[in-house]
DNA sequence: GACTTAACTTAACAACGTTAAGTAACGGAG
DNA sequence: CTCCGTTACTTAACGTTGTTAAGTTAAGTC
């Protein structure tokens, strides 16, 4: 362990350091307060200094997403314990949208924001349940169906993947978009997030659902 | 009709000019290529002049998000003659996710960005079904709720206007934010608006669902 | 015909992302 | 020990952005 490797670390905690700061003004002021000076103010550099570091504002923004999308991830290992497959998926939706209630500027970043050049160099662990959460529901998905809880001719696992992250993602972002507009007489979230995990269920599932 | 009624008039129409400038902009390139400067280089006025119509950049997509939200409720009244309020309301999905998919920017403009100070002088008719989407999707499930159509415990015409429009907002909402993310091996769209319909459709029902 | 006001333009400001050019410190080679 | 090149920065600047202050011109009013 020679200079060699102290340089490498100190290089990962000032790389760690952006991130983080990025992070905290993020959460607490919103993306568009997410400037290159404010980061560079709150770790004390020059706005310059980060560009060592990072290629630009995107390729930060989007390492900050991965980083807290396998975190994100991460907090659904808990719920691989319950043993119904459909128990598990509604523990999941809610868990989802949960998330998002409480990280608007996160989720926003993360699902609400079209990505320039997605996936670019993104090193999630694709496919392994424990980091990628679509992986995980869909195993929910492939078990429910092996054994014979879903409709008969629901058979496309990533099909209903896909269709159940839209119905929660639904009530997130437009809560997260919309909830300041007075047009509507929003009902409270938790009652939507449960009717409409319900609906779901209830729609997939082959004749009496059992009564949550 | 004086002098006086032609200076409204005009001002009139260059406010529809600043409008349709930055609509044109906006469809074709992108909401970011939407800026003050480009906008008065279309309509050959200096930026400033802008300012003398609307308060501020704010304001005027606010104002476009209003008038397009009008003309987006109006192409639903078409549907009403579906007589069944079942499949009135499919219908109305369907029409919902391909307005979105046809209108990308559009729609992430009007339903995916938290507008800073939404509602402040929108002159937008609350509840009146010919322009509010949101009152024409509550009156069918009013009247599907009314005709027994629903299971008995679903009785809040609102919250189960907000749930549906999740539904479908996820769908397409997530098809704009993430289409281009290669991570998911995305199934089309159209089966997974198909899907999503039907599932709502089965889940609020009672019964045996008609299939479709 | 003087005066007000509406409808602009020109010039500028501050903040943004990003880059070019310069500098200081360090590690290894001769 | 000295030279040298790389690494990790800083300062200054460029081009854009939204927005405003100050000036100008034309039309309508009394």
């Amino acid at each position: 362990m020679g200079p060699r490797e102290r340089r490498e670390r100190e290089r990962e905690e000032i790389r760690t350091k952006i991130l983080d700061a990025a992070r905290e003004l993020f959460a607490s002021e919103g993306v568009e307060s997410v400037t290159m000076r404010r980061i560079a103010d709150r770790i004390e550099y020059s706005p310059t200094a980060i560009y060592f570091h990072f290629r630009d504002k995107d390729a930060l923004l989007a390492e900050l997403c991965d980083h807290d999308f396998r975190e994100f991830a991460h907090q659904f290992t808990a719920l691989a314990a319950i043993a119904d497959p459909l128990e598990r998926l509604r523990a999941v939706g809610h868990a989802y949208i949960d998330f998002g209630f409480r990280n608007r500027s996160h989720y926003r970043l993360m699902f609400m924001t079209p990505r320039a050049n997605a996936s670019r160099d993104s090193q999630l662990a694709k496919g392994n349940p424990e980091e990628d959460a679509y992986a995980f529901v869909k195993s929910i998905l492939v078990e429910a169906i092996a054994a014979k809880r879903l409709r008969a001719e629901l058979t496309d696992a990533d099909l209903l993947t896909q269709v159940i992250w839209s119905g929660v993602h639904g009530v997130i972002s437009l809560e997260i978009a919309k909830a300041s507009d007075e047009w509507v007489e929003w009902r409270p979230i938790a009652e939507r997030a449960k009717l409409a995990i319900d609906m779901m269920v209830r729609g997939i599932t082959c004749g009496v659902a059992k009564e949550q």
